[in-house]
DNA sequence: GACCCGGTGTAACAAATGCTACAGCTCTCT
DNA sequence: AGAGAGCTGTAGCATTTGTTACACCGGGTC
Protein backbone atom coordinates (compact mmCIF):
# COMPACT_ATOMS: atom_id res chain seq x y z
CA UNK A 1 0.00 0.00 0.00
CA UNK A 2 1.43 3.53 -0.98
CA UNK A 3 2.18 5.55 1.97
CA UNK A 4 -0.79 7.09 3.32
CA UNK A 5 0.07 10.98 4.25
CA UNK A 6 -0.80 10.21 8.02
CA UNK A 7 2.21 8.03 8.40
CA UNK A 8 4.90 11.33 7.15
CA UNK A 9 3.12 13.34 9.76
CA UNK A 10 3.02 11.17 12.84
CA UNK A 11 6.31 10.31 12.14
CA UNK A 12 7.71 7.71 14.21
CA UNK A 13 6.73 8.83 17.63
CA UNK A 14 2.91 7.55 17.04
CA UNK A 15 1.39 3.97 17.17
CA UNK A 16 -0.91 4.63 14.43
CA UNK A 17 -4.17 2.52 14.03
CA UNK A 18 -4.02 0.36 10.96
CA UNK A 19 -7.44 1.60 10.18
CA UNK A 20 -7.09 4.14 7.30
CA UNK A 21 -9.03 5.39 4.60
CA UNK A 22 -7.34 2.89 2.30
CA UNK A 23 -8.18 -0.20 3.74
CA UNK A 24 -11.42 1.26 6.05
CA UNK A 25 -14.26 -0.91 5.96
CA UNK A 26 -16.41 2.00 5.66
CA UNK A 27 -14.93 2.92 2.23
CA UNK A 28 -14.00 -0.61 0.68
CA UNK A 29 -16.04 -0.21 -1.96
CA UNK A 30 -14.67 3.66 -3.09
CA UNK A 31 -12.55 2.98 -7.01
CA UNK A 32 -9.15 3.60 -6.15
CA UNK A 33 -9.49 6.68 -7.75
CA UNK A 34 -11.57 7.99 -5.25
CA UNK A 35 -10.15 6.85 -2.76
CA UNK A 36 -7.10 8.41 -3.32
CA UNK A 37 -8.85 11.82 -4.11
CA UNK A 38 -10.14 11.01 -0.34
CA UNK A 39 -7.05 10.55 1.36
CA UNK A 40 -5.80 13.71 -0.45
CA UNK A 41 -8.75 15.81 1.10
CA UNK A 42 -9.15 14.90 3.81
CA UNK A 43 -7.72 16.86 6.63
CA UNK A 44 -5.47 15.99 9.23
CA UNK A 45 -4.57 17.68 12.54
CA UNK A 46 -1.89 16.23 14.55
CA UNK A 47 -2.44 17.74 18.46
CA UNK A 48 -0.79 17.03 21.40
CA UNK A 49 -2.10 15.87 24.79
CA UNK A 50 -4.71 18.17 26.39
CA UNK A 51 -5.51 20.12 23.45
CA UNK A 52 -8.87 20.72 21.94
CA UNK A 53 -9.91 19.09 18.47
CA UNK A 54 -13.50 21.08 18.41
CA UNK A 55 -15.05 23.21 21.48
CA UNK A 56 -18.50 22.50 22.76
CA UNK A 57 -20.67 24.54 21.14
CA UNK A 58 -18.70 24.82 17.50
CA UNK A 59 -20.36 24.26 13.93
CA UNK A 60 -20.22 20.84 13.08
CA UNK A 61 -19.81 20.01 9.45
CA UNK A 62 -16.79 17.47 9.96
CA UNK A 63 -16.33 13.95 10.95
CA UNK A 64 -12.70 12.65 12.29
CA UNK A 65 -11.87 9.42 12.44
CA UNK A 66 -8.90 8.73 14.85
CA UNK A 67 -5.69 7.47 13.59
CA UNK A 68 -3.77 7.82 16.63
CA UNK A 69 -4.58 8.37 20.48
CA UNK A 70 -7.23 8.99 22.57
CA UNK A 71 -9.96 11.57 22.69
CA UNK A 72 -12.48 12.45 26.16
CA UNK A 73 -15.89 13.70 25.02
CA UNK A 74 -16.67 16.40 27.39
CA UNK A 75 -19.95 18.29 28.26
CA UNK A 76 -20.24 21.29 29.99
CA UNK A 77 -23.57 22.12 31.72
CA UNK A 78 -25.03 26.00 32.08
CA UNK A 79 -24.26 25.46 35.96
CA UNK A 80 -20.76 25.18 34.98
CA UNK A 81 -20.54 21.50 35.94
CA UNK A 82 -18.38 19.13 33.87
CA UNK A 83 -18.95 15.24 32.66
CA UNK A 84 -17.09 12.94 30.26
CA UNK A 85 -19.36 11.24 28.18
CA UNK A 86 -17.03 8.86 26.67
CA UNK A 87 -13.61 8.26 25.58
CA UNK A 88 -12.28 7.17 21.55
CA UNK A 89 -9.43 5.48 20.49
CA UNK A 90 -7.91 5.33 17.31
CA UNK A 91 -9.90 3.90 15.09
CA UNK A 92 -13.06 5.31 15.99
CA UNK A 93 -15.30 8.09 14.42
CA UNK A 94 -15.57 11.37 16.25
CA UNK A 95 -18.22 14.16 15.77
CA UNK A 96 -20.42 11.48 14.05
CA UNK A 97 -23.47 13.78 15.04
CA UNK A 98 -22.62 16.47 12.42
CA UNK A 99 -25.41 14.39 10.33
CA UNK A 100 -28.11 15.33 12.75
CA UNK A 101 -28.48 18.97 11.47
CA UNK A 102 -28.27 20.68 14.67
CA UNK A 103 -25.33 21.96 13.15
CA UNK A 104 -22.84 22.84 16.82
CA UNK A 105 -21.29 19.70 18.22
CA UNK A 106 -23.39 19.42 21.57
CA UNK A 107 -19.87 18.31 23.06
CA UNK A 108 -16.01 18.76 23.54
CA UNK A 109 -13.49 16.69 22.24
CA UNK A 110 -9.84 16.57 23.99
CA UNK A 111 -7.15 15.21 23.43
CA UNK A 112 -5.93 12.59 26.07
CA UNK A 113 -2.47 11.51 24.32
CA UNK A 114 -0.91 12.77 21.33
CA UNK A 115 -3.28 12.47 18.82
CA UNK A 116 -3.74 12.34 14.89
CA UNK A 117 -7.11 12.86 13.28
CA UNK A 118 -8.23 12.41 9.78
CA UNK A 119 -11.40 15.14 8.95
CA UNK A 120 -14.17 14.81 6.51
CA UNK A 121 -16.88 16.94 5.76
CA UNK A 122 -20.30 16.24 5.71
CA UNK A 123 -20.31 16.64 2.09
CA UNK A 124 -17.86 14.47 1.32
CA UNK A 125 -19.47 11.47 2.99
CA UNK A 126 -23.15 12.41 1.97
CA UNK A 127 -21.85 12.39 -1.85
CA UNK A 128 -20.01 9.07 -1.21
CA UNK A 129 -23.31 8.10 0.28
CA UNK A 130 -25.26 8.51 -2.57
CA UNK A 131 -23.01 6.76 -5.21
CA UNK A 132 -21.90 4.06 -2.96
CA UNK A 133 -25.21 3.08 -0.89
CA UNK A 134 -23.00 0.47 1.10
CA UNK A 135 -21.02 2.97 2.86
CA UNK A 136 -24.59 4.16 3.88
CA UNK A 137 -25.06 1.17 5.53
CA UNK A 138 -22.01 1.19 6.68
CA UNK A 139 -22.10 3.99 8.72
CA UNK A 140 -25.49 3.30 10.11
CA UNK A 141 -23.76 0.53 11.57
CA UNK A 142 -21.13 2.29 13.38
CA UNK A 143 -24.24 4.99 14.64
CA UNK A 144 -26.11 2.57 15.66
CA UNK A 145 -23.17 0.68 17.40
CA UNK A 146 -22.93 4.20 19.13
CA UNK A 147 -26.30 3.77 20.03
CA UNK A 148 -25.91 1.08 21.93
CA UNK A 149 -22.69 2.09 24.34
CA UNK A 150 -24.63 5.15 25.05
CA UNK A 151 -27.24 2.82 26.26
CA UNK A 152 -24.79 1.25 28.15
CA UNK A 153 -23.25 4.44 29.21
CA UNK A 154 -26.93 5.63 30.57
CA UNK A 155 -27.23 2.65 32.45
CA UNK A 156 -23.87 3.04 34.06
CA UNK A 157 -25.43 6.53 35.23
CA UNK A 158 -28.24 5.07 36.04
CA UNK A 159 -26.45 2.62 38.91
CA UNK A 160 -26.99 4.71 42.50
CA UNK A 161 -24.93 4.16 44.22
CA UNK A 162 -21.30 5.04 44.01
CA UNK A 163 -19.22 1.60 43.87
CA UNK A 164 -21.21 -0.16 41.80
CA UNK A 165 -21.43 3.36 39.29
CA UNK A 166 -17.58 3.34 39.22
CA UNK A 167 -17.52 -0.22 38.83
CA UNK A 168 -19.98 0.05 35.50
CA UNK A 169 -18.06 2.83 34.61
CA UNK A 170 -14.51 0.72 34.44
CA UNK A 171 -16.26 -1.82 32.72
CA UNK A 172 -17.30 0.11 29.67
CA UNK A 173 -13.81 1.94 29.61
CA UNK A 174 -12.20 -1.84 30.03
CA UNK A 175 -14.58 -2.92 27.13
CA UNK A 176 -13.59 -0.75 25.01
CA UNK A 177 -9.69 0.14 25.57
CA UNK A 178 -8.55 -2.69 27.78
CA UNK A 179 -6.83 -5.79 26.44
CA UNK A 180 -6.95 -9.39 28.42
CA UNK A 181 -4.44 -10.96 30.43
CA UNK A 182 -4.18 -13.96 32.89
CA UNK A 183 -5.49 -11.66 35.92
CA UNK A 184 -8.28 -9.90 33.88
CA UNK A 185 -8.76 -7.16 31.53
CA UNK A 186 -6.18 -4.71 31.88
CA UNK A 187 -6.66 -0.66 31.37
CA UNK A 188 -3.10 0.79 30.02
CA UNK A 189 -3.95 4.77 30.08
CA UNK A 190 -3.30 6.28 33.31
CA UNK A 191 -7.13 7.13 34.27
CA UNK A 192 -6.78 9.66 37.70
CA UNK A 193 -9.67 9.78 40.52
CA UNK A 194 -10.16 13.40 38.75
CA UNK A 195 -10.74 11.87 35.30
CA UNK A 196 -13.36 8.83 37.34
CA UNK A 197 -15.49 11.70 38.93
CA UNK A 198 -15.78 13.34 35.69
CA UNK A 199 -16.59 9.78 34.35
CA UNK A 200 -19.14 8.93 37.16
CA UNK A 201 -20.48 12.25 37.97
CA UNK A 202 -19.35 11.83 41.68
CA UNK A 203 -16.96 13.57 43.71
CA UNK A 204 -12.97 13.32 43.23
CA UNK A 205 -13.11 12.12 47.31
CA UNK A 206 -15.75 9.86 46.71
CA UNK A 207 -14.04 8.05 43.82
CA UNK A 208 -11.09 7.37 46.04
CA UNK A 209 -13.70 6.12 48.88
CA UNK A 210 -15.28 3.54 46.16
CA UNK A 211 -11.75 2.25 44.64
CA UNK A 212 -10.67 1.51 48.16
CA UNK A 213 -13.91 -0.67 48.53
CA UNK A 214 -13.33 -2.15 45.31
CA UNK A 215 -9.92 -3.10 45.85
CA UNK A 216 -10.59 -4.66 49.06
CA UNK A 217 -13.20 -6.90 47.69
CA UNK A 218 -10.83 -8.14 44.96
CA UNK A 219 -12.73 -6.63 41.84
CA UNK A 220 -9.99 -4.64 40.49
CA UNK A 221 -6.34 -4.56 40.92
CA UNK A 222 -3.98 -1.78 41.18
CA UNK A 223 -0.50 -3.00 39.69
CA UNK A 224 2.20 -0.27 38.33
CA UNK A 225 -0.08 2.69 37.18
CA UNK A 226 -2.14 -0.11 35.66
CA UNK A 227 -5.87 -1.31 36.14
CA UNK A 228 -6.92 -4.45 36.39
CA UNK A 229 -10.54 -5.67 36.38
CA UNK A 230 -10.64 -9.00 37.62
CA UNK A 231 -12.74 -11.49 35.89
CA UNK B 1 -54.10 8.74 -0.74
CA UNK B 2 -55.65 5.07 -0.49
CA UNK B 3 -56.12 3.66 2.57
CA UNK B 4 -53.39 2.49 4.54
CA UNK B 5 -54.12 -0.91 6.58
CA UNK B 6 -53.47 1.03 9.83
CA UNK B 7 -56.55 3.08 9.26
CA UNK B 8 -58.29 -0.58 9.35
CA UNK B 9 -56.72 -1.29 12.20
CA UNK B 10 -56.76 1.49 14.45
CA UNK B 11 -60.61 2.01 13.82
CA UNK B 12 -62.06 5.36 15.35
CA UNK B 13 -60.40 5.13 18.71
CA UNK B 14 -57.01 6.11 18.24
CA UNK B 15 -55.14 9.20 16.54
CA UNK B 16 -53.02 7.90 13.96
CA UNK B 17 -50.01 9.91 13.51
CA UNK B 18 -50.04 11.35 10.11
CA UNK B 19 -46.25 9.99 9.48
CA UNK B 20 -46.53 6.60 7.05
CA UNK B 21 -45.23 4.64 4.54
CA UNK B 22 -46.88 6.41 1.76
CA UNK B 23 -45.56 9.65 2.85
CA UNK B 24 -42.40 8.72 5.16
CA UNK B 25 -39.82 11.27 4.13
CA UNK B 26 -37.30 7.74 4.61
CA UNK B 27 -39.28 6.40 1.92
CA UNK B 28 -39.72 9.41 0.11
CA UNK B 29 -37.80 7.88 -3.24
CA UNK B 30 -39.71 4.75 -3.66
CA UNK B 31 -41.58 3.66 -6.48
CA UNK B 32 -45.02 3.35 -6.26
CA UNK B 33 -45.25 -0.06 -6.83
CA UNK B 34 -42.10 -0.53 -3.96
CA UNK B 35 -44.23 1.59 -1.26
CA UNK B 36 -47.24 -0.73 -2.13
CA UNK B 37 -45.36 -3.61 -1.72
CA UNK B 38 -43.57 -1.75 1.73
CA UNK B 39 -46.94 -1.15 2.75
CA UNK B 40 -48.32 -4.87 2.36
CA UNK B 41 -45.46 -6.41 3.92
CA UNK B 42 -45.26 -4.11 7.00
CA UNK B 43 -46.20 -6.27 10.16
CA UNK B 44 -48.70 -4.36 11.42
CA UNK B 45 -48.95 -4.90 15.32
CA UNK B 46 -52.34 -3.10 17.67
CA UNK B 47 -51.09 -3.12 21.22
CA UNK B 48 -52.77 -2.28 24.65
CA UNK B 49 -51.67 0.04 27.50
CA UNK B 50 -48.77 -2.09 29.40
CA UNK B 51 -48.27 -4.83 26.50
CA UNK B 52 -44.82 -5.23 26.09
CA UNK B 53 -43.71 -5.19 22.06
CA UNK B 54 -40.70 -6.70 22.70
CA UNK B 55 -38.49 -7.86 25.67
CA UNK B 56 -35.08 -6.72 26.57
CA UNK B 57 -32.86 -9.86 25.31
CA UNK B 58 -35.35 -11.32 22.66
CA UNK B 59 -33.37 -11.47 19.10
CA UNK B 60 -33.60 -8.02 16.97
CA UNK B 61 -34.22 -8.44 13.54
CA UNK B 62 -37.41 -5.58 13.43
CA UNK B 63 -37.35 -1.96 13.56
CA UNK B 64 -40.94 -0.30 13.80
CA UNK B 65 -42.64 2.97 13.05
CA UNK B 66 -44.82 3.85 15.95
CA UNK B 67 -48.12 5.09 14.36
CA UNK B 68 -50.09 5.66 17.32
CA UNK B 69 -48.91 5.84 20.84
CA UNK B 70 -46.39 6.32 23.23
CA UNK B 71 -43.41 3.73 24.23
CA UNK B 72 -41.55 3.55 26.98
CA UNK B 73 -37.48 1.72 26.88
CA UNK B 74 -36.74 0.54 29.91
CA UNK B 75 -33.71 -1.45 31.02
CA UNK B 76 -33.37 -3.95 33.57
CA UNK B 77 -29.97 -4.53 35.47
CA UNK B 78 -28.63 -7.78 37.23
CA UNK B 79 -29.11 -6.24 40.15
CA UNK B 80 -32.93 -5.98 39.07
CA UNK B 81 -33.03 -2.59 39.51
CA UNK B 82 -34.86 -0.63 36.22
CA UNK B 83 -34.68 2.69 34.35
CA UNK B 84 -36.73 4.19 31.33
CA UNK B 85 -34.31 4.96 28.87
CA UNK B 86 -36.54 7.31 26.98
CA UNK B 87 -40.40 7.72 25.74
CA UNK B 88 -40.90 7.43 22.14
CA UNK B 89 -44.68 9.00 20.51
CA UNK B 90 -46.12 8.30 17.16
CA UNK B 91 -43.83 8.67 14.48
CA UNK B 92 -40.86 7.74 15.97
CA UNK B 93 -38.47 4.68 15.19
CA UNK B 94 -38.13 1.75 17.77
CA UNK B 95 -35.55 -0.70 18.00
CA UNK B 96 -32.87 0.99 15.53
CA UNK B 97 -30.28 -1.25 17.24
CA UNK B 98 -31.38 -3.78 14.93
CA UNK B 99 -28.25 -2.77 12.59
CA UNK B 100 -25.18 -3.59 15.33
CA UNK B 101 -25.20 -6.89 14.81
CA UNK B 102 -25.78 -7.79 18.28
CA UNK B 103 -28.17 -10.33 17.47
CA UNK B 104 -30.89 -8.79 20.96
CA UNK B 105 -32.67 -5.58 21.76
CA UNK B 106 -30.72 -4.15 24.57
CA UNK B 107 -33.75 -2.65 26.28
CA UNK B 108 -37.49 -3.85 26.23
CA UNK B 109 -40.40 -1.70 25.11
CA UNK B 110 -43.52 -1.29 26.77
CA UNK B 111 -46.44 0.71 25.57
CA UNK B 112 -47.62 4.06 27.95
CA UNK B 113 -50.71 3.68 26.17
CA UNK B 114 -52.55 1.90 23.45
CA UNK B 115 -50.67 1.90 20.24
CA UNK B 116 -50.06 0.81 16.74
CA UNK B 117 -47.16 -0.23 15.31
CA UNK B 118 -45.40 -1.30 11.95
CA UNK B 119 -42.60 -2.95 11.74
CA UNK B 120 -39.80 -3.46 8.99
CA UNK B 121 -37.30 -6.45 9.33
CA UNK B 122 -33.52 -5.73 8.87
CA UNK B 123 -33.02 -7.56 5.49
CA UNK B 124 -36.15 -5.25 3.90
CA UNK B 125 -34.72 -2.23 5.08
CA UNK B 126 -31.35 -2.84 4.09
CA UNK B 127 -32.45 -4.02 0.31
CA UNK B 128 -34.03 -0.26 0.45
CA UNK B 129 -30.86 1.15 1.63
CA UNK B 130 -28.71 -0.56 -1.34
CA UNK B 131 -31.48 0.47 -3.95
CA UNK B 132 -32.25 4.13 -2.73
CA UNK B 133 -29.39 5.43 -1.03
CA UNK B 134 -30.94 8.59 0.09
CA UNK B 135 -33.19 5.80 2.26
CA UNK B 136 -29.90 5.36 3.93
CA UNK B 137 -28.89 9.04 4.24
CA UNK B 138 -32.47 9.40 6.26
CA UNK B 139 -31.50 7.14 8.43
CA UNK B 140 -28.45 8.33 9.11
CA UNK B 141 -30.07 11.39 9.96
CA UNK B 142 -32.62 9.36 12.48
CA UNK B 143 -29.90 7.71 13.89
CA UNK B 144 -27.71 11.14 14.42
CA UNK B 145 -30.53 12.59 16.29
CA UNK B 146 -30.92 9.89 18.20
CA UNK B 147 -27.25 10.09 19.32
CA UNK B 148 -28.42 13.25 20.37
CA UNK B 149 -30.88 12.87 22.40
CA UNK B 150 -28.94 10.29 24.29
CA UNK B 151 -26.05 12.94 24.96
CA UNK B 152 -28.62 14.66 26.19
CA UNK B 153 -30.13 11.86 28.47
CA UNK B 154 -26.57 11.45 29.52
CA UNK B 155 -26.50 14.78 30.56
CA UNK B 156 -29.54 14.94 32.40
CA UNK B 157 -28.42 11.69 34.45
CA UNK B 158 -24.97 13.44 35.57
CA UNK B 159 -26.61 16.39 37.28
CA UNK B 160 -26.16 15.27 40.33
CA UNK B 161 -29.00 16.89 42.61
CA UNK B 162 -32.25 15.64 42.21
CA UNK B 163 -34.39 18.49 42.43
CA UNK B 164 -32.05 19.76 38.85
CA UNK B 165 -31.99 15.85 37.51
CA UNK B 166 -35.77 16.04 37.48
CA UNK B 167 -36.23 19.28 36.26
CA UNK B 168 -33.32 18.01 33.52
CA UNK B 169 -35.81 15.27 32.49
CA UNK B 170 -39.18 17.03 32.48
CA UNK B 171 -37.10 19.32 29.96
CA UNK B 172 -36.13 16.75 28.07
CA UNK B 173 -39.65 15.44 28.01
CA UNK B 174 -41.45 18.25 26.95
CA UNK B 175 -38.79 19.04 24.04
CA UNK B 176 -39.83 15.85 22.69
CA UNK B 177 -43.92 15.58 23.96
CA UNK B 178 -44.90 18.50 24.82
CA UNK B 179 -47.10 21.19 23.42
CA UNK B 180 -46.33 25.20 23.55
CA UNK B 181 -49.05 27.44 25.72
CA UNK B 182 -48.97 30.63 27.32
CA UNK B 183 -48.01 29.83 30.59
CA UNK B 184 -45.12 27.38 29.03
CA UNK B 185 -44.86 24.11 27.84
CA UNK B 186 -47.54 21.37 28.88
CA UNK B 187 -47.26 17.57 28.95
CA UNK B 188 -50.37 15.89 28.12
CA UNK B 189 -49.58 12.51 29.12
CA UNK B 190 -50.04 11.51 32.45
CA UNK B 191 -46.36 10.74 33.84
CA UNK B 192 -46.22 9.06 37.83
CA UNK B 193 -43.98 10.03 40.30
CA UNK B 194 -42.81 6.39 40.05
CA UNK B 195 -42.51 6.71 36.19
CA UNK B 196 -40.58 9.55 37.02
CA UNK B 197 -38.40 7.71 39.55
CA UNK B 198 -37.31 5.17 36.64
CA UNK B 199 -36.53 8.28 34.76
CA UNK B 200 -34.48 9.87 37.01
CA UNK B 201 -32.87 7.13 38.52
CA UNK B 202 -34.15 8.31 42.26
CA UNK B 203 -36.54 6.95 44.52
CA UNK B 204 -40.35 7.43 44.15
CA UNK B 205 -40.12 9.81 47.73
CA UNK B 206 -37.48 11.80 46.68
CA UNK B 207 -39.00 12.73 43.20
CA UNK B 208 -42.34 13.78 45.25
CA UNK B 209 -39.61 15.54 47.50
CA UNK B 210 -38.06 17.29 44.33
CA UNK B 211 -41.70 18.15 42.68
CA UNK B 212 -42.50 19.91 45.48
CA UNK B 213 -39.75 22.09 45.34
CA UNK B 214 -40.24 22.76 41.37
CA UNK B 215 -44.00 23.60 42.05
CA UNK B 216 -42.87 26.20 45.34
CA UNK B 217 -40.35 27.91 42.66
CA UNK B 218 -42.69 27.92 40.62
CA UNK B 219 -40.74 26.06 37.55
CA UNK B 220 -43.78 23.98 37.02
CA UNK B 221 -47.02 23.99 37.64
CA UNK B 222 -49.70 20.97 37.84
CA UNK B 223 -52.64 21.90 35.95
CA UNK B 224 -55.64 19.18 36.28
CA UNK B 225 -52.96 16.03 35.54
CA UNK B 226 -50.95 18.00 33.13
CA UNK B 227 -47.81 19.11 34.02
CA UNK B 228 -46.70 22.77 33.03
CA UNK B 229 -43.02 23.84 32.39
CA UNK B 230 -43.34 27.53 33.28
CA UNK B 231 -40.45 29.14 30.49
C1' DG C 1 19.30 17.94 47.60
C1' DA C 2 15.46 21.21 47.89
C1' DC C 3 11.44 22.39 45.82
C1' DC C 4 7.10 22.23 43.57
C1' DC C 5 3.19 20.03 41.73
C1' DG C 6 -0.24 16.84 40.67
C1' DG C 7 -2.21 12.94 42.32
C1' DT C 8 -3.76 9.88 46.31
C1' DG C 9 -5.41 8.72 50.94
C1' DT C 10 -7.89 10.01 55.41
C1' DA C 11 -10.75 12.26 58.58
C1' DA C 12 -14.68 14.71 60.44
C1' DC C 13 -18.71 17.00 59.72
C1' DA C 14 -22.68 18.71 56.81
C1' DA C 15 -26.12 17.79 53.55
C1' DA C 16 -28.71 15.00 50.50
C1' DT C 17 -30.92 10.92 49.54
C1' DG C 18 -32.67 6.24 50.60
C1' DC C 19 -35.83 3.64 53.15
C1' DT C 20 -40.03 2.39 55.62
C1' DA C 21 -44.39 3.32 57.20
C1' DC C 22 -48.66 5.35 57.01
C1' DA C 23 -52.49 8.66 55.94
C1' DG C 24 -55.29 10.61 52.60
C1' DC C 25 -56.77 11.31 47.95
C1' DT C 26 -58.84 10.21 43.27
C1' DC C 27 -60.43 7.29 40.07
C1' DT C 28 -62.75 3.15 38.55
C1' DC C 29 -65.66 -0.60 38.94
C1' DT C 30 -69.57 -2.71 40.80
C1' DA D 1 -72.72 4.82 47.37
C1' DG D 2 -69.08 1.77 48.67
C1' DA D 3 -64.90 -0.89 48.01
C1' DG D 4 -60.62 -1.39 46.19
C1' DA D 5 -56.54 -0.02 43.78
C1' DG D 6 -53.19 3.07 42.55
C1' DC D 7 -51.08 7.53 43.31
C1' DT D 8 -49.48 11.41 46.22
C1' DG D 9 -47.84 13.60 50.35
C1' DT D 10 -45.44 13.57 54.97
C1' DA D 11 -42.53 12.11 58.62
C1' DG D 12 -38.46 10.19 60.91
C1' DC D 13 -34.48 7.76 60.90
C1' DA D 14 -30.52 5.29 58.49
C1' DT D 15 -27.12 5.58 55.13
C1' DT D 16 -24.61 7.52 51.55
C1' DT D 17 -22.38 11.15 49.48
C1' DG D 18 -20.58 15.90 49.34
C1' DT D 19 -17.40 19.19 51.31
C1' DT D 20 -13.37 20.92 53.23
C1' DA D 21 -8.98 20.43 54.97
C1' DC D 22 -4.70 18.41 55.37
C1' DA D 23 -0.84 14.86 55.19
C1' DC D 24 1.72 12.07 52.21
C1' DC D 25 3.98 10.31 48.13
C1' DG D 26 6.46 10.34 43.72
C1' DG D 27 8.20 12.55 39.70
C1' DG D 28 10.07 16.31 37.57
C1' DT D 29 12.96 20.73 37.80
C1' DC D 30 16.09 24.07 39.51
Amino acid sequence: MSACMCETLAGSSMALSSVCIGNLWIFQDLSPEEAGALNRDASRRRLKKGEVLFHQGDPSDEMFLIKAGRIKMNKVFEDGSLITLDIRKAGDFVGENMFSDKGAYPVGAVCLEDTLTCGFTRQTFEEKILKYPNIGLQIIRTLSTRIDRLTSRVGSLAVSNIEDRLYSVLSNVAKEHGSASSQGIVIRFPLTHEDLSFLTGAHRVSITRAMKALKDSGKIILKDRHLILTA
